[in-house]
DNA sequence: TTGTAAGCGTTATCAA
DNA sequence: TTGATAACGCTTACAA
């Protein structure tokens, strides 16, 4: 069942067929045979021809180190929503906080022209990225990462956390940090930039045992409040660099019997469903992934269509919330 | 750059450099020669052109529910690693809980014959669903769901929450259940079902307003904790579908002074990572849904090449997670 | 407003 | 072992 088919049995020539599909420019009275006889068959036309013709795939990567996170998930949510109503579907491309996996697919999806545009949830950005994000030969818009020079739209990191931590230093004395990888700009780097010039501005001194490196787990959360309330128990106050870590540092906590927010407080970043339902209800910054997730797909539906009004660079705003784990 | 400047460079026929490309049948020296020219010049065929020709998309469309679970993105994140190391890709068609969406998606995806295969991690199976399954051109395999007909991946939900409703009535004399939609034959069926006869062995009697029927959600399992609650304040234990929703019930009764367990028991489904640091902790069903997702994937590989020789229905074990929320 | 014809970049068939 | 040649199903000048 192909054009040439639909083409005869309406009587007409397939490039007319084509018009019909496309552009218009086709008489009242062929129109309408072209019509039924479509109807009648069913006849829906090849994606893979019309690509192969004009290029278009109709398709949008999307490259994120990990699925199961809730603020990937809602950036994705935020993502799918604005590309499948205009028309787009997603590529899914999981790296599983690999990031040589990154250029990997930022590469594969170019090669084979499978996509018309890209979104990276970038971790780090190595050289090499760069050179692969420059060879792109299709739009790239990095979301939830800065990359000056790159259409971006990023969370405010380093004022979220800044804000926090200065909330938690109104009652601590002697604060620790639970970070990411300083690697990762913007969950990494900035964010304990953040907590570190609010100590400064404080003149508050934070020891290097009262400081550790997670990764984005909970139970890598537990295990560093382990390390740093064992090396420094005098800590009054654990700020985290994302929920899932600070989840894991209540658990600690809460195991060995030192009491939130009394003995010891406790921050996040993400705001994820979870933190109203731990014990205590996490103090952490709400970040709008969801509609950050919205915002690149809009930026990047603006690149592909030629559109470039949009702006070339989004900071989302944040909120802090405060609930039971903070004084 | 297409594969005839590689032939014209290489000083043979297009035909040959096709060969080279794909069985091989190419003598030492044209093999040699194709193979600088190549890396010289970073040639790399068309996917568009090779799969008009072809037929084949080396692309998997995965169907899900909503991407912001748990237990789903683990089972997308079997699918990605199995299915990824197979050579295959994934478009991800998310339908945020609207079955009538996972058939247009059905029909996008065979229509434009984009995919080779489908995932379908379906919610309900309406007459609908069965002729778009129909129409299919291509292998499907249902992901978390049970479709007699179908070859599926499923999780032995009536076993599960019979017995884990069996652990609750060792100790709870008038328990109550939240459940999902009845529709959901999985989430929703299976499990009330497994739940109501556990307490029909035992003699026990649960009254209508005993029981409620919430969303995927925290809230949704908060509000059906109050109605049951304030319906039936003897209730002295809570089942229920899913670990969300047993969050939600955990937070309602913790903010009410009721005490969990001594007051009232509360189990949930999935075994998501914070079930372990919810207090108290969760006593759950433990699914193996990277698993079963790896599984669905091979099952589709071994559809998609032919090698048939795969079970039709797989059913995947379970273990109860006894935990501080039970007696 | 319509039809003809020339691609888009591959793979597959068949002879050589 | 290789090379012509014909598809695959569509779009788009260009001419009518």
């Amino acid at each position: 069942m192909d054009i040439n088919t639909i083409a005869q049995m309406a009587g007409v020539s397939r490039a007319t067929v084509s018009r019909y599909l496309n552009d218009g420019y086709v008489s009242q009275e062929k129109r309408a045979a072209i019509k039924r006889v479509i109807d009648q068959t069913g006849y829906v036309p090849s994606r893979q021809a019309k690509t192969l013709r004009t290029g278009k795939t109709d398709v949008v990567g999307v490259i994120i180190p990990k699925i199961n996170s809730a603020s990937i998930s809602r950036m994705v949510a935020g993502i799918t929503r604005v590309l499948n109503d205009a028309g787009y579907q997603i590529l899914l491309a999981n790296t599983d906080n690999d990031a040589s996996r990154e250029i990997g697919f930022l590469r594969l999806f170019t090669e084979r022209r499978q996509v018309d545009g890209i979104i990276l949830m970038g971790t780090v950005f190595t050289p090499e990225h760069q050179t692969a994000l420059k060879e792109c030969r299709v739009p790239v818009v990095i979301l939830d990462q800065l990359l000056a020079g790159w259409p971006c739209v990023h969370q405010d990191d380093y004022a979220a956390t800044r804000e926090i931590a200065d909330l938690v230093l109104e009652t601590s004395k002697a604060p620790g940090y639970i970070g990411v990888l300083e690697e990762d700009v913007s969950a990494g780097e900035l964010r304990h930039r953040g907590f570190l010039d609010s100590c400064a501005a404080r003149g508050v001194d934070v020891a290097e045992d009262a400081q550790a490196v997670a990764e984005f787990t909970v139970d890598s959360g537990y295990s560093c409040a382990e390390a740093i309330m064992g090396a420094r128990p005098e800590t009054d106050a654990l700020v985290c660099a994302t929920d899932s870590i600070a989840y894991g540092a209540l658990t600690y906590l809460r195991e060995h019997g030192i009491r939130v927010p009394e003995d010891v407080q406790v921050t996040g970043v993400g705001d994820g469903e979870l933190s109203q339902i731990v014990t205590p209800r996490l103090t952490t910054v709400h970040h709008h992934y969801k509609t950050s997730g919205s915002e690149a797909a809009k930026m990047l539906l603006g690149l592909m269509t030629g559109t470039d009004t949009v702006p070339r660079e989004i900071k989302m705003g944040y909120e802090i919330v405060k609930r039971a784990s903070t004084r």
